[in-house]
Order: structure tokens, then sequence, then C-alpha cells
DNA sequence: CGCCAGGTTGATTTCGCTCAAGCAATGTGG
DNA sequence: CCACATTGCTTGAGCGAAATCAACCTGGCG
């Protein structure tokens, strides 16, 4: 049923596939790419809040509360995803009732992470912000080569990227030549490199009050 | 059902219903009475993340994701809640699966707070996230006085507040000196008193990058 | 009466933002 | 194929908002 009424479709980095405020039509799944989560500030201001990757879901909670879109996202890279219409959703979830347990899990998580941002981003300067980022990216974009450094790649330009630990460009381009003259992390381009873990780990557990 | 199963207790301000980490026992539905939702951040750090009122349901998120708690409630209030355990629960939720759906428009709505919340934290100075504050706690907290000001009692106390919209007490303190110098907002105690609901607009949407 | 927690005030520092310029990479038109 | 514009990133100087540190006030309580 789910592969008969899914819509590939695939997009280039910057293109943006929903708008804050449009109508749900539908939701995406990304089945490769990296999609940034971006809301309106005050004014002009617009903010990354989230990064969504490989096998997650875009768009289930407006599709669930029946509401407009409340986040704009936006491809950071080359992306392929699948497309399902909110008709043919709706008759999935009447048939599955186990697919809206599913959404619920993913909200809970989704909402987990957004309370983690909020907590980090009150407790963590600038500089342990980035730090905390890497070890979050880890997992999906970095590897261990050679001689056994933590090679990334980042899915990400500087501009999203500094969004995302909620900084200026600047102040993350000073961040980035922080960590690199303390032999932290080497940033050249989208690739970083790092040859203690723990290094990055000290930059956010040592920070002054108490650790 | 759910009359049989549900347990009511009351609880006085500080106390502490759960504790992040807790592996979760059931979950609290507010009669009356106001509580904090905390986050530990790093090192001693902890931070108010949201707010729950009257009406509202509390660890329904760990419940669903069948995990522990992921941040400590504390009344900020007296309260009156009912509990409903665990067990109970997950019968009450297999004899009918709406209430999977309102969980998950409960999550949804409460995903859509913390966005707001990072993107006002990261767009507005601490002054403006006061005066954001009081308007969102309008409704529930504030009432028309004989003059035709709206008159707060807020249900928190300022320590709490303060970590609230992300701020040192202190600074907090100096802003709410600053909107009583300026007429917008005067604070005794718990009780504010604004003569001008427009005046808390400006303060939010007059900052300076356009508005 | 002294103690203590919560709140306010003042002085100082600092982190990150703003503004402005420079630079490298990419793309475009002649 | 090269001058030129454009875009994204980096660097520097200066400033400002908020944090920190420290003292002090106030009200509640033993």
């Amino acid at each position: 049923m789910l592969d008969e009424a899914k819509l590939a479709l695939s997009c280039s980095p910057g293109q943006v596939l929903f708008v804050e405020g449009d109508p749900c039509r539908g939701i995406y799944c990304i089945q490769s790419g990296v999609v940034a989560l971006r809301k309106a500030g005050h004014g002009e201001t617009n903010s990354v809040v989230a990064l969504r990757h490989s096998g997650d879901t875009l768009g289930y909670r407006a599709f669930a509360a029946d509401s407009p879109y409340r986040n704009s996202a936006e491809a950071t890279t080359e992306c392929q995803l699948c497309y399902v219409d909110r008709s043919v959703l709706k008759g999935i979830l009447e048939a599955n009732p186990a697919v809206a347990n599913h959404f619920l899990c993913l909200a809970a998580s989704e909402t987990d992470q957004l309370e983690t941002l909020v907590v980090t981003c009150r407790s963590l300067p600038v500089r342990a912000r980035l730090a905390n980022v890497l070890l979050v990216l880890k997992d999906r974009y970095a590897s261990a080569d050679e001689e056994g450094n933590l090679r990334f790649e980042l899915p990400l330009s500087r501009g999203v990227l500094a969004s995302l630990i909620g900084a200026r460009p600047e102040s993350l381009s000073r961040a980035i030549n922080a960590l690199g003259q303390d032999g932290v992390a080497q940033f050249r381009g989208r690739e970083v490199l790092v040859s203690d873990l723990d290094d990055l780990l000290d930059e956010i557990e040592g920070v002054s009050p108490g650790g």
C-alpha cells in the first residue's frame, strides 16, 4: 500500500521542501541526505532548530495535529526523498494503528532533542556548543581514518552550522579557529579532524561552573 | 475506568513530583496549580524548559516512549494533581486508541512550544523575553482590573521566572526595573500591572533588526 | 534576636554580536 | 579565455548585553 502511494523525489542543496505556515500536504521520508528545519524568529530572524537525516520523517507533526507546517525544511545536501500524500497516509493510519504509536515515539524523541538544545544553548558557550554538535554528528558523519583520527565530513555549510548552534557565522568562525589552535579539532572546509574524542568531551565538561 | 484508577494528590511549592532519569511510574494530570519542568544542563546547571498548568498532563512522553522521565517536575504553587499508574494507563490506551492520538497532539504542541522557546531565546534580548512571557501567561494569569489595566498574579518565583526566560536572576531583576521605568509593566512581588498591552508587543517587535 | 533564603543592587568582565573589510571559489558575459 | 560580479567564509575592531562576583536588604522562622 505504501509502496504504491509513495512518490520519489530528489532535491539539491538549498532547495526548500516546505515553508512554515504552509498547509500540510503530506509527509516526507528522507532516503539520503540532510534537511535543516528552520523556524522564523522575530523580524527577519530565521534559525535552524534541528537537522533531519536519512531515515527520518518530516512533517508528520503538522499532519498529526492537522495544522500547517510549524517550520520550514531546507535541504543542506543532495537529498533523495519520498513523499506520501496526506490522503494516502490517513488510510494507512486507520488500517494500521501502530503507525500512530510510532509517530508518538518520534514526537517524544523530537521533543527531547529540543529540550536538550535549549539547555545546551543556555549552559554552554559557542565553542563548547560547537564541540557538542560534533559529538552529536559523530555517529552519522565521522569515521576513523588510518591513523585512528576521527574524520568528519559535515553535511552542512558554515551558515547552517552557525545557526544550528545558535551563533553568528563570525562567531562560529572564531570558535573553529580556537578549537584548531588548541589542537582539539582541525576544520578544513566541511572536513573535520579530531585526534582525541576526549578533547571534545573536555570542551563540554570543562566549563567553569564545576564539571 | 479512569475514575477508579486515578489517585488524587496535592503538593506544595517547591515539591518535586519526579526527577529526570527516574523510571516512569505513571502520569500526572494537573487539576490546579503550576508545575515547572526542569532539565539539567552541563555541570550544576538546571534550567526550566516549560511550565505546565491546570489541565495539562505530565509524564506521558516518558510513558509513551517507555523511557525514564526526561525532565524533572517541580510545583511552583500549591497543586492538586491526579496520578494514573502506568499499568492502568496501558489498559486505557488499549481499550481506547483515540487517547494515543490525543497524546500525539499533545506532543506536537509541546514540540512547538519548545521550538518557539529556542527561537525567542535566540532572537530576543532578556527584556523582550520577559515581555514575551507576560504575553504568554496573560490568558491564564491576568485579568482586567477596574481601571482597565491588565493585572497579573504570577504563579512563579523570581528564580523560576528567570530560568524560564533563560536569564540569571540578576538580569531578570534589571529587566523588571527597566520595564517599570519605561512604564511598560509594574512589578510588585508576584503582581504585575500592565496598562497597555501594545507596550508589551512593542517590546518584542521593536527590536533592532527590522520589526 | 539572629539566622537564612530569596531578591535586589552595584561594579566589573567577558562573550558574542555588529559593522566593515578582505579573500577565495564559483559563475557569467564579452 | 579572461575581466567581472556574486556568494560564502574569514578576519579585525569596537561595542553592548548579560554573566559574574560581591555586598546588601528584606521577610519569614526557629
